[in-house]
DNA sequence: CACCATGTTCCTTG
DNA sequence: CCAAGGAACATGGT
């Protein structure tokens, strides 16, 4: 689930579950999701570490933590892939079958897990710098995202999963803000007029504020005693599906009326990846 | 067994 | 050099 939206809401979350933590243990349990920083360097600059501050850029995670002498400041840059989990567990829970990491704090145990391992948690920020700018913020504006899709032919759909185009956005809300701004996927960036770039804009941006504002796509779901808030996680609660239905209005309704017109929505490929839109609200030109 | 999956990067082709 | 398309990565669900 994690997209711009869903990455806020984590954030938001594990914020105050991890600021002032000192981390006491590092256990590295997949190589593969640290790189390219090795095991070595990052136990030793982790152990002893304070957790400082958490931010998002795009669907990035940064947490900034101060060493154990306090002489340096670190920063861990972390990313979910596809299928990435990061949560504060209580200790004596039992770690899932595709733990990566593992950071024992002082009560508790932040874990990331990740069922295929594309996600990162490393040393290396220099992902950063190819993103493009963050479409809730004022650096992301209609002139310079015009400008950006002026300068392709690539499918407008396409084109808003390029991280250096905006940031943040992935499969589910580039549909979904196609469809709000009733522009055909497979237009040709290029050949959007200002007043649909507009339009986009705005669409994306009511797209993300809006499932942020609702806590993600797929409900959080919060579980433990007293600990309430401190262990989180995402997954499915019971109902939650209905939910996430209601909240996407193509995404993965293939077959099933739009809800503004009724005609069956279509799902197609783009860049081996589905895409969905009503070709009635959406239709090719106008 | 076949196909699909929220993401990014690398390789190839033109 | 650039743009665009596709495979690869790794695992699980249907």
């Amino acid at each position: 689930m994690p997209e711009l939206p869903e990455v806020e809401v984590l954030v938001r979350h594990l914020r105050p579950a991890l600021e002032g933590e000192t981390i006491r243990r590092v256990d590295i349990r997949r190589g593969k999701v640290i790189q390219p920083t090795s095991r070595g360097a990052l136990s030793r600059v982790l152990a002893g570490a304070k957790f400082k501050s958490l931010s998002r850029r795009g669907k990035y995670l940064l947490f900034e933590l101060q060493s154990a002498g306090r002489r340096q400041e670190i920063r861990l840059l972390g990313h979910l892939g596809m299928t990435g989990r990061m949560y504060v567990a209580g200790r004596r829970e039992a770690l899932p079958k595709h733990a990566a990491v593992v950071l024992e704090l002082g009560r508790g145990r932040f874990v990331y897990e990740d069922t295929r391992y594309f996600g990162r948690l490393t040393l290396d920020l220099s992902a950063l710098e190819k993103l493009g700018p963050e479409p809730l913020s004022r650096e992301f504006s209609p002139r310079g995202f015009a400008a950006s899709l002026k300068r392709s032919q690539q499918a407008v759909k396409v084109k808003l999963l390029d991280q250096a185009v905006v940031a943040g956005i992935g499969n589910i809300y580039a549909s979904e803000a196609l469809f709000r701004a009733r522009i055909h996927p497979g237009r040709r960036s290029n050949t959007l007029t200002f007043e649909e770039v507009m339009r986009l804009h705005r669409a994306i941006r009511a797209v993300l504020t809006e499932a942020i504002n609702c806590g993600s796509t797929i409900p959080l779901n919060f579980s433990g005693g007293k600990d309430g808030g401190r262990l989180f996680y995402f997954g499915l609660k019971d109902g939650a599906g209905d939910f996430y239905e209601e909240r996407l209005r193509v995404y993965d309704r293939a077959g099933a009326p739009c809800g503004k017109c009724k005609t069956p929505v279509q799902r197609f490929v783009q860049a081996a990846r589905s895409t969905f839109y009503c070709p009635r609200c959406q239709p090719v030109a106008r």
